[in-house]
DNA sequence: AAAGACAGCAACCGCTCGCAC
DNA sequence: CGTGCGAGCGGTTGCTGTCTT
């Protein structure tokens, strides 16, 4: 690995913040031409970077249509409903917030998102040091709103598109959706979901989580791993087929979501 | 006013994945 | 099938501005 001091690549390329006259080199080159192949570009724009470097820099600062700024409280819980869900997939995360980047979630996750998860983490223990149930407070996500997890197939379309449901619906439905992930933030015994149960592994309601159809190919997926499963929805119509959500199919699960307002559809 | 501590953010680094050959 | 290369991702680092002592 690496080279021999002698072997090194002649070309010396600049680190460091980006100077203004850098920026305009590389956005001017970019609107004009395309990246194309990054690696060309800091030679055809004329920069002492790396390719690396300038495409970082076009996706997290020089790209048109990015968000500058505070995050809103809805984007904040739109990270937070998805952080339980995908873990630091900071660029699907990113999917979902127009005009964010990962860079930008992920910076925000550590410095505030995971702080503010953690005090009100410990400010519940401290109310609750006291109850006999513990594990209520894990269940409830460290206090924070629960998720709002939404089938679309269960909804008139009207309700999808107009987001009417999600104003109705915080009674009906409120969630995410792998089995650990029900450990965790789902209490399914609060009376949130009437005529839903969840027993050895499936949830039953209309649909149902149906852990007996996980694939143990993968030894990697161990009982965290929401992808090492399949999610079933039975449809409640009759004569209706039963549809499979399905981890392992190498598929990115976020492209079978629609996220509306702080609703996640499926 | 100066120095140290801290927080936020931009950028780097190392790794994985997909693709072409 | 193995190798090399480019792109993309996530963790980490380090710079800079602000706050505290």
């Amino acid at each position: 690995m690496g080279y021999k001091s002698s072997d090194k690549p002649k070309t010396k390329h600049r680190k460091g913040l980006w100077s203004p006259e850098e920026d305009q080199r590389l956005r001017n080159y970019v609107l004009k031409h395309g990246h194309g192949c990054w690696s060309s570009v800091p030679v055809n724009a004329e920069l002492q970077r790396n390719g690396k470097s300038c495409r970082l820099r076009w996706i997290n600062y020089l790209r048109p249509g990015l968000k500058r700024g505070v995050f809103s409280a809805q984007e904040e819980e739109t990270i937070l409903s998805l952080h339980r869900m995908l873990g630091n997939k900071w660029s699907q995360i990113a999917q979902h917030l127009p005009g964010r980047t990962d860079n930008e979630i992920k910076n925000y996750w550590h410095s505030y998102l995971k702080k503010k998860l953690l005090k009100a983490a410990e400010a519940r223990n401290k109310t609750q040091c006291s109850s006999p149930s513990s594990d209520e407070s894990v269940s409830q996500g460290f206090g924070l709103p629960k998720p709002k997890l939404l089938f679309a197939e269960w909804l008139a379309p009207d309700d999808v598109h107009d987001g009417s449901f999600a104003n109705s619906s915080d009674q009906q439905v409120a969630g995410i959706i792998s089995r650990d992930e029900f450990d965790y933030y789902w209490s399914l015994d609060d009376g949130v979901m009437p005529g839903y149960s969840f027993n050895e592994g499936k949830l039953t309601f209309g649909g149902k989580y149906d852990h007996s159809t996980t694939s143990p190919s993968d030894g990697s997926s161990g009982s965290h791993d929401m992808f090492g499963s399949v999610f079933k929805i039975e449809d409640q119509s009759p004569g209706s087929a039963d549809h499979f959500i399905d981890f392992n199919s190498g598929d990115d699960m976020c492209s079978q979501f629609n996220i509306s307002s702080d609703v996640m559809y499926i």
